[in-house]
DNA sequence: TTCCTTTCTTAAGATATCTTAATTATTAGT
DNA sequence: ACTAATAATTAAGATATCTTAAGAAAGGAA
């Protein structure tokens, strides 16, 4: 029942589109497999995002550090999510945030062009990252308009109800940052609720 | 010079896609032009979005009311732009959000369906898409991180440079409600300021 | 022009959240 | 199991932003 990276991959891919056997095995080709060290960095800011990566197993965190050098978590990532720097990706500029491994993890990459050139070869993977696009657009849009309108501790309800499975994977101060609040803050407000 | 909406709205296609003259005389067919009265609301909450529409002459805003019922603007469009209600637009669920236009305006409209064949008549339309997708949520990340970790001076300060067109066309209060921020504090921000 | 509606400003007191700093609890390495 | 490092809590005072309420300014319709 341990499936393999790429399977996992695969497999990912098929909840969204439909998929040739001879553009499977194109597909599997592209994607490079590669193992990442709890903690160790997969990008670091300053530097240029060429790939997309997927999350086969394990977790990955995206932060940026501001001018005080406070980081701030802009996404967290665990199984069949993708993580980046798209700002970096797309436009090729040097990386504001870092991608870091929270746990040892493996991960599916493809480089930008060899991507491009994927699409051209398998119209199904233009439309899976459509698809993938307009949803992660919806989701983000969804956060905005919740941290806008609600207090931190409806948000912190929220992403307990909602990413309970990261949660109980990540420390505490970090939640805070994905939140944007100061865990001293997230801290008074457990105690609070709990 | 002055362009009629579906000439605008090609011109607007092929700044980031090649497509065929038969292609393009497709897919002008597709698409159906809309006028609208200032204070007209396009989509109401509660309705099911059905359409992706783009802005070709005017604006149009984006909000939704809270439980308070005090409006929170999610997003200005003005020309070349698209606006929607996305996450009804793509569950097919319930609006959660308003779309009204704040001037005259003119827009191109696409039901679901209708587009959804154009992506399998015309790739060059899915990839379109993907690549507005792709800019959009960056650009709404970008924005989130922005209200992560300024203070609401400095998010006013970057709206007026950033939307500077936007900004001379709206009400300061509808500022206030896009930069998450109340009228009065805004006002404050300003007399600060200037 | 005048009146009515909409928008903007001002100010005082209230609240959410932050900062700092110290203390305790938990985890990881040897 | 012990120590060092990391994470979480507590509390006091500071600050950003909100709420309410009122008045001033600007815009639109007659």
């Amino acid at each position: 029942m341990v499936m393999k990276p790429k399977d996992i991959f695969i497999t990912h891919l098929k909840k969204s589109i439909s998929i040739s056997e001879s553009d499977e095995i194109l597909v599997r080709t592209y994607f490079i497999e590669r193992e990442l060290k709890k903690k160790e960095i997969l990008l670091f800011a300053g530097k240029e995002s060429c790939h997309m990566q997927f999350i086969a197993k394990g977790s990955l965190r995206a932060y940026y550090l501001d001018e005080d050098a406070k980081e701030h978590i802009v996404q967290f990532g665990i199984e069949e999510w993708w993580v980046n720097d798209l700002y970096s990706y797309l436009t090729k500029t040097p990386a504001t945030q870092y991608i870091q491994a929270l746990e040892d993890s493996i991960i599916l990459q493809i480089h930008r062009d060899k991507l491009n050139e994927l699409y051209d070869l398998v119209p199904a993977i233009e439309r899976f990252f459509r698809l993938k696009f307009e949803k992660a657009y919806v989701a983000f849009q969804n956060r905005t308009i919740n941290s806008m309108s609600k207090t931190a501790e409806e948000r912190y309800e929220e992403f307990r109800t909602k990413y309970r499975a990261i949660e109980q994977r990540v420390p505490q101060y970090m939640v805070a940052s994905y939140l944007g609040i100061t865990p001293e803050f997230l801290s008074a407000i457990r105690k609070k609720t709990i």
